[in-house]
RNA sequence: GGGCGUAUAGCUCAGCGGGAGAGCGCUCGCUUCACACGCGAGAGGUCGUUGGUUCAAUCCCAGCUACGCCCACCA
């Protein structure tokens, strides 16, 4: 027996563990089934579930359901991600309320307590994507550090070096002054800043009085500059290239340079250059042969290489300083407000400075050229299909990968020094020992790079480290490459188009063979959910307070193939988690009156207009929910069941077969049960993938003996054979005529109890039956007591309405009011009138019967006829009610 | 500076070269024996703007306006 009301709470509890424990989210390494993979985005073991995971976990989740149900090989790959800097920030904090700094631990110590601290407060989102109902094949989870997934990187970092696509330089980096470690320009975030721009007049060299005037917005980098540029061409200063300046403060005499990096239309045309902190100067000081002169340390405070007054300065109290100081020399032009972006780290949030250091990079560039041909070629294809112009845009201009990171978690490089400084790249430190060992001819001793790897290089090899590579394994072989890659636009290229460029190199083939790009989950308003705006929803009290089906059910009825970003409305849940109270209490009904399903029923048998109507649409719906996962249109797969479910199963369905069981209609009740066993059966597994728990719940009360869960049921496959025209034709028609009939009663007032007698004017014989056969039906749902057939006058006092060809006429007890009933009339008319009037100008126009397709001619010329009949028919109606 | 997206009912959004849709909200009526998280009936839109293509445009194209996002080294 079912419950009253719906509990979600403990049905959720209770069938995850069964699903669990039955091991049946396991791929099948060894069956026959053809292989369907999706990797999961590895989470960060920092991270906790927010409803961006929510929505990207479900669309997976719904995916692996149903092809595991279609009968693949389902494998969901899972797992967590070191989330280097992330990490190390949390447990850096943790230790700092002890009043301890890692440089206190010393690295070895140091990393004991961040593996310390995973092992008991990270892959929390693992616990909490179990309440979400996600079905990854748990026992396959992974996380990037794992002793395989290591081995994975050492090897591709190796091979890469050896292939010279990974290599050692010295350039300018984004340096986090906070972090004191390199970034990728990926990790580097642009943030408008309301600050000034200073000119300077640097005084000409042997010239009294004569200046060139340069602009600013960081004065503190004077101190390093080491030329002033002007355009080649630029008539202003043509005397003056070759020349030098006396920097300020400085006393360096520096050149005046011509260069195109100039432009003679901004500010004074002559520009400052400080190669070693800005990445245009750099270049133009490449070009010059110009000394690069650091002036910082890492915390970007002044170093050495300045004059002793500013050194051990912070990088704002020295432009302060600077900008004091050229003032009081009268050497300041102008200071403007200007308004500028300004480079920021996306984890420390302080402006990264841009830092003279050896790092290690990838050369992406020659890394993309095949994962660019694969997406042209479409072998890798992006849903929705405009991403793979984003991709294509970053890819055609990716920059060599900086894949170094000045910190202790992650994967330290696997490179080695000798005494002299030559570097052994090698899989492991015996491998090195001995290269060097045979580079020297005797035994050295090694140092270890100190750095990491920038934690996506790990994630990069997500799609094959996680099956095992390099090992030759059977996973290997079976589920690479995979399905689908789902996952937001915002990476796209941290780690899907680095997951193409290694899949590709690797591997010979890519990863996957569609990225399914959602959008990003907003509020109600559209707003970003932050902490700071407390406009967080919390995927798991939604659950708690709406059930996780209602979740799941109203992510996926947001995600629209467009790939738009999400607007999470409330009520929007309310209403679903109301959709499962729904299809709960139409179980009841089907429980409490007897249906059951037949192992027998053979839906293709069934008499019934009513039943064979409702088994075609159900087959129809089973179609639209196959096309509706194919391409990726959730919104509409769950507007289809929705609707289905509620308003032709519930409405119209459950109330025509009220009479049936009370034994007032002649349709069997044994066939309409079994009917309505079947569909309910087809509805829980066409639900289930979106709604996994209440459909769970439901089947163990419908289920036949060693049917198993709907988990592992196999999804409707309906035949042709069951699509029936003619008894949805004629069921259509009859409710038609009950809600014509509903109308009228509502417009005209009739007491909702009050039963109405019924006639049909002009009835066909075709008419006359079906109203016949399904009188009773119409009875109950149109509140009428008796049917009759009478092509006559109608009496006074009656109400008119059309259905078809057919005039329905209703004599109300009471006296109507005729002016009412006659607008009422009027306005259905007017309405019909207009439409005939178009219809009838279009096809007067020779222009649209000449070139219009046949069949829209046709069309067209029939939907005349139909408005002619209502206008017809309206208009007599009309003219009996006033001579009446 | 480049690129992308969006503009349709009060709100949130689907849709589509030939008859304007959903959910929520709103109005009216219902203690109808599964469900008030419900049942029934309604009201409500010149589909942002201007032009073009077409027999036909809410839909395709171009411009404009507004909003949003991404990328970018301009002093």
């Amino acid at each position: 027996m079912l419950d009253k009301t719906y509990r979600p709470g403990d049905v959720e509890a209770k069938h995850y563990t069964a699903w669990e424990d039955s091991g049946a989210f396991a791929a099948q390494v060894d069956s026959n089934a053809v292989p369907y993979t999706i990797m999961m985005p590895p989470a960060n073991v920092t991270g906790s579930l927010h409803v961006g995971h929510a929505l990207t976990f479900t669309i997976q989740d719904i995916l692996i359901r149903y092809h595991r149900m279609k009968g693949r090989d389902a494998l969901w790959q899972p797992g967590t991600d070191h989330a280097g800097i992330a990490t190390q920030m949390v447990v850096e904090r943790g230790l700092a309320e002890e009043g301890i700094h890692r440089r206190d631990l010393g690295r070895d110590a140091f990393l004991e307590k961040v593996w310390e601290w995973k092992a008991h407060s990270g892959g929390t989102i693992c616990r909490q994507l179990r309440r979400l109902g996600a079905s990854p094949d748990w026992p396959r989870e992974r996380f990037t550090m794992d002793e395989g997934l290591s081995a994975a990187v050492r090897k591709v970092f190796v091979d890469l070096y050896k292939q010279k696509l990974i290599y050692r330089d010295k350039r300018l980096v984004n340096w986090d002054p906070k972090l004191h470690t390199a970034i990728s320009d990926l990790e580097v975030i642009q943030k408008e800043i309301n600050g000034h721009l200073w000119h300077f007049r640097y005084p000409i060299e042997g010239e009294a009085d004569r200046y060139i005037v340069v602009a600013t917005t960081r004065p503190e980098t004077m101190l390093g500059d080491t030329a002033v540029a002007v355009h080649p061409e630029d008539s202003r200063y043509q005397d003056l290239i070759g020349k030098n300046v006396v920097l300020p403060l400085v006393g360096r005499k520096i050149p005046i340079v011509g260069d195109d990096y100039a432009d003679p239309e901004t500010g004074s045309g002559a520009v400052k250059i400080t190669p070693a902190h800005d990445f245009n100067d750099f270049e133009v000081g490449r070009r010059h042969g110009l000394e690069m002169v650091n002036i910082f340390d890492e915390n970007a405070h002044l170093n050495d290489d300045v004059p002793e007054k500013y050194r051990g300065l912070e990088r704002y109290a020295a432009r302060k300083q600077v900008v004091a100081d050229l003032e009081a020399a009268g050497l300041v032009a102008a200071i403007e407000d200007h308004t500028h972006m300004v480079p920021h780290g996306d984890r420390s949030q302080v402006a990264i400075e841009p830092w003279l250091t050896d790092q290690w990079y990838v050369d992406a560039e020659t890394l993309a050229r095949p994962a660019i041909e694969a997406v042209e070629t479409g072998r890798t294809k992006f849903v929705p299909e405009r991403w793979s112009n984003t991709y294509f845009e970053w890819m055609r201009n990716i920059q060599p990968w900086c894949i170094s990171r000045q910190i202790w978690w992650g994967h330290q490089i696997p490179a080695w020094y000798g005494p002299d400084g030559t570097c052994f790249v090698e899989y492991d430190e015996a491998a090195a020992q001995a290269a060097a060992d045979a580079h020297y001819g005797k035994t050295v001793e090694l140092t270890q790079d100190n750095d990491v790897l920038d934690t996506w290089f790990s994630s990069a090899l997500w799609p094959f480290s996680t099956l095992g590579w390099p090992e030759d394994t059977k996973e290997l072989a079976r589920y690479y490459p995979g399905d689908v890659l789902v996952t937001g636009f915002d990476i796209i290229f941290f780690w899907v188009a680095r997951m193409m460029m290694m899949g590709i190199h690797f591997m010979g083939e890519v990863p996957f063979k569609t990225v399914y790009i959602h959008g990003l989950v907003r509020d109600a308003q559209g707003q970003k959910m932050s902490k700071s705006k407390g406009n967080v929803m919390d995927p798991l009290e939604i659950v708690d307070r709406y059930s996780c089906d209602a979740l799941r059910f109203t992510l996926a009825a947001l995600s629209i193939p467009a790939g738009q970003d999400v607007k999470l409305a409330e009520s929007r849940i309310e209403g679903y988690r109301n959709f499962t109270t729904k299809l709960w209490n139409a179980a009841r009904f089907c429980e409490m009156n007897g249906v059951a399903r037949d192992a027998a029923f053979d839906p293709h048998g069934a008499k019934e207009p009513v039943n064979r109507w409702m088994i075609s649409a159900t087959t129809l719906l089973a179609r639209e929910m196959d096309q509706a996962f194919a391409e990726y249109r959730f919104n509409d797969a769950a507007n289809g069941l929705y609707h289905f479910i509620w308003h032709s199963f519930c409405d119209w369905y459950l109330e025509f077969a009220k009479p049936i069981f009370a034994g007032e209609a002649e349709a069997p009740k044994a066939e309409t049960r079994a009917t309505m066993g079947w569909v309910l059966g087809q509805l829980l597994h066409l639900l289930a993938p979106i709604m996994p728990f209440i459909t769970e719940e439901l089947w163990s009360q419908f289920s036949l003996p060693g049917e198993g869960p709907l988990l592992t049921a196999s999804w409707p496959e309906l035949d042709d054979g069951l699509i029936d025209r003619e008894a949805t034709e004629e069921m259509s028609w009859v409710v038609d005529l009950i809600s014509q009939v509903r109308a009228v009663r509502s417009e005209m007032n009739v007491p909702a109890g009050a039963q109405l007698p019924l006639i049909l004017k002009d009835a066909s014989p075709v008419v006359r039956d079906r109203a016949q056969k399904h009188q009773s039906l119409i009875a109950r749902l149109a509140r009428v007591d008796g049917l009759t057939f009478d092509d006559g006058k109608p009496a006074a006092g009656s109400v008119q309405a059309l259905v078809g060809e057919t005039t329905l006429v209703l004599p109300l007890a009471e006296a109507i009011d005729v002016d009412k009933e006659r607008q009422r009339l009027q306005k259905e008319l007017d309405a019909v009138a207009k439409d005939k009037e178009k219809l009838t100008k279009k096809l007067a126009n020779e222009q649209f019967l000449a070139k219009a397709p046949p069949a829209v001619v046709e069309e067209q010329r029939s939907r005349l006829g139909e408005a002619d009949q209502r206008a017809e028919k309206l208009s007599a109606a009309l003219s009996r009610l006033t001579a009446a």
